[in-house]
DNA sequence: AGCACGCCGACT
DNA sequence: GTCGGCGTGCTC
């Protein structure tokens, strides 16, 4: 054959998605002797810079000047994302109008993950060789290693229980020879069959259908079960089934619900705990769990919301756990629901994904009643034991005397309780002794001077806080404005002011405070934590992270201080979110033991919220809450949409957005708009506005941004969205 | 003049 | 997301 007749060698190029807000992906030349395929992971040149990107297309159109290639550095030794995993990435960052490369970024987050562990130096017994002369550390050593495998030299040691010189005096007479022991083995795999639960005959009935769905590809299933009535037992059955399939699963859970607590259940139920995803992760541990999950080595992972960007080989099963959490929703970068994306890749990959709530959100329960989701309701407590018995306290009638928010029929409650050597949680969601200061003698009111909301006071601190952007400033003795001494006085409760009352009403009592901004930090809140379980407290007071995933074993009353407090705001949701903060923390009483008591503190005990959950009628609540927002003109979805403008003064103007985002609509100060007005606005006024738009009207809010996008391409920093759809609809 | 800072476009 | 260029305004 003539090499005239060969085609001339191609030129061979890529398309390689960066990890940069660019619309597309960029293309560069593939060098001689590397290979790439769609996924491959690549070291690329962009700008000054070197980036870490995936390869996107391998046979790309290069519409782009031949003279402006660069080449792929490095490829990567990592298994390539797959072509589910791609899918996913293109259509989140259609979802959410975010840059593919901005998404990619997510999926990549171990660098050290990329290439495999270096090898670790290691000694292995050389059999026919043996010591000169026998001493009893030598002779525990050749014991120890008897079994032929590599060890470390530390390691051999240690367990030998000898100095790592008599290793090396062993290993220079060529007892042991080196070798190089490849990265760390994962723990054993979870075994489905290690400790299968006794279920109920409505739990095994749940467990079946949920087994069933492995069959019949992207089905969406609700579990909707009251507190304690097994859900994690049942969903456990499902994971047992992904791995009886050969099969991963990942199990989403909000932030804080990944407790000590959960990982044991899983371990009392699989042998062994699962792999962990999270921000507080280590880099190694973050990139053993990155490849193992790409290699398919590691089978089940628990984490947070992250975790559903995880590079899975063979994923078969996505949980998403307490699926009403607002924790699933990421703001900042990337916006997105985890709760809603994992439904897509669910229905990308044609996987069963499982979505369990004791209060499940209302556009779950929509979805779930248009017979998009299956609906699995599990009624009763698995233990036998029955609800909390709940009755409200008429704050208008039993209230407590001035200056104090414990009423006496909740006191009586909580001295019976203590009697009785049993726990007693009393409910606030507000941090700090006063949420408002004032003077007494003007009436000058604390103010944050960034962001316009009331200082709260944090007497253990000693300062003034701002709640909605974290400023902090010393208490004064004079008040800043008339200069009178000592004229501060503290309105409404905190938890710290509900503790100190507590404390001069049980003065035998340990009386305990968990709060998140607890001095210690995390560290400490996990050990007070785990001191409330064992039975180290006998009264605590705790903001809402004692309503959220942790169980108590003792806690027999809860006392919400404040049943209305969140009912009011302005917020579209505010009375789903107050119904499920109720729900969760009340269903902690004796969730574990039975017989527990709630009491409810309330000005307006005929909110439909409230009788909803004393008469234990969520359906009523759901009714309720759907016809209300029909009403309201909402979409029972609870399709809502915030536009925030960001003028030229970046940080103010993102400091006020998310200070207004939690009390508007109230504020005065903030102009807002529907999305085509504000998309309007931004046009015409080259957005110089700062404002943000709420939109709780039912328009076509895609529509309006893809218009408006092409009118005005959003400009750097020009423009941050939050869409905040059911994407249900446009699978 | 020298430099910090913010804005803006480019990045294959 | 991050860099470099450039204009503005201020001067340990």
């Amino acid at each position: 054959m003539l090499f005239d007749d060969l085609p001339e060698a191609r030129e061979t190029i890529a398309s390689v998605l960066v990890p940069v807000a660019v619309p597309e992906p960029y293309t560069y030349r593939v060098p001689a002797g590397a290979h790439v395929v769609p996924g491959s992971i690549v070291r690329v040149p962009l700008g000054t810079r070197e980036v870490t990107g995936a390869v996107w297309d391998t046979q790309p159109d290069a519409a782009i000047n031949p003279r402006k290639l660069k080449e792929i550095l490095h490829v990567h030794d990592a298994p390539p994302l797959n072509d589910e995993l791609r899918r996913f990435i293109d259509w989140v960052a259609g979802w959410t109008l975010a840059a593919p490369g901005m998404v990619l970024r997510m999926v990549l987050r171990s660098e050290e993950a990329l290439e495999p562990e270096p090898p670790v130096p290691g000694l292995q017994r050389v059999l026919d060789r043996s010591p000169d002369r026998m001493t009893p550390a030598r002779a525990r050593v050749l014991a120890t290693a008897a079994d032929g495998l590599a060890w470390t030299r530390s390691g051999l040691a240690a367990t030998a229980g000898v100095s790592t010189s008599v290793i090396d005096g062993l290993a220079e007479q060529g007892v042991f020879e080196p070798v190089f022991m490849t990265a760390t083995p994962l723990p054993l795999p979870p075994d489905p069959a290690f400790n299968p639960p006794q279920l109920t005959p409505t739990q095994a009935g749940v467990a079946e259908a949920l087994v069933a769905n492995f069959d019949r590809g992207g089905v969406v299933a609700l579990i909707d079960g009251v507190t304690g009535s097994g859900k994690t037992e049942v969903y456990f059955e499902a994971v047992a089934e992904a791995l009886r399939r050969g099969r991963q699963a990942v199990i989403l859970v909000p932030e804080i619900g990944l407790t000590e607590q959960f990982l044991r259940r899983f371990e009392t139920r699989f042998g062994v705990p699962p792999a962990e995803w999270h921000s507080e992760i280590t880099p190694k541990k973050r990139a053993r769990v990155w490849r193992g999950v790409a290699s398919g080595e590691v089978q089940v992972v628990v984490g947070a919301r992250s975790a559903l960007f995880l590079p899975f080989s063979r994923l078969g099963l996505i949980v998403v756990d307490e699926e009403h959490d607002t924790a699933f929703k990421q703001d900042d970068r990337v916006s997105y629901n985890a709760r809603d994306m994992a439904v897509v890749r669910g229905h990308l990959a044609r996987i069963p994904v499982v979505l369990a709530s004791a209060t499940p959100s209302v556009e779950s329960r929509v979805n779930a009643d248009l017979g998009r989701y299956q609906r699995h309701v599990l009624p009763e407590r698995a233990s036998g034991a029955s609800l909390p018995d709940l009755a409200v306290i008429d704050m208008r009638t039993e209230g407590p005397e001035r200056g104090r928010w414990i009423a006496p029929g909740l006191v009586s409650a909580i001295r019976e309780t203590f009697a009785q050597k049993g726990q007693s949680l009393l409910f606030l969601n507000r941090r700090g002794y006063a949420p408002l200061t004032l003077c007494r003698s003007c009436g000058h009111r604390f103010q944050c001077s960034q962001c316009s909301a009331w200082l709260v006071e944090h007497r253990m601190k000693g300062k003034l806080v701002c709640h909605h952007c974290g400023h902090t400033e010393a208490i004064p003795r004079a008040c800043p404005a008339c200069g009178t001494q000592d004229a501060l006085v503290a309105c409404g409760p905190g938890v710290e002011r509900v503790a100190e009352e507590v404390e001069g009403l049980f003065p035998d009592a340990r009386v305990l405070v968990l709060s998140s901004d607890l001095l210690g930090g995390p560290d400490r809140l996990r050990r007070e934590m785990k001191l409330v379980e064992e039975g180290g407290a006998d009264i605590v007071i705790g903001t809402q992270l004692v309503a959220k995933g942790h169980n108590f074993p003792l806690m027999k009353l809860v006392g919400v201080i404040d049943a209305d407090l969140g009912l009011a705001h302005g917020d579209p949701r505010a009375a789903e979110r107050t119904f499920q903060l109720l729900a969760q923390v009340t269903g902690r009483a004796g969730r574990i033991t039975g017989g527990g008591r709630g009491l409810l503190q309330s000005y307006s005990p005929d909110h439909p919220v409230l009788k909803a959950l004393l008469s234990s009628d969520r359906e009523a609540f759901y009714r309720a809450e759907i016809e209300a927002r029909r009403a309201a003109g909402l979409p029972p979805f609870g399709r809502l949409a915030a536009l925030v403008i960001s003028g030229p003064e970046k940080a103010a103007t993102e400091a006020y957005a998310r200070a207004v985002s939690r009390v508007a609509p109230a504020d005065r100060a903030v102009t807002i708009l529907g999305p085509a007005e504000a998309a309007l606005a931004m046009v015409r006024g080259r957005h110089r506005y700062r404002l943000l738009a709420m939109a709780p009207r039912q328009v076509d809010l895609q529509g309006y941004l893809r218009h408006w996008m092409t009118l005005a391409p959003p400009a750097r920093g020009g423009l941050k969205l939050q869409i905040d759809i059911d994407p249900q609809q446009f699978l």
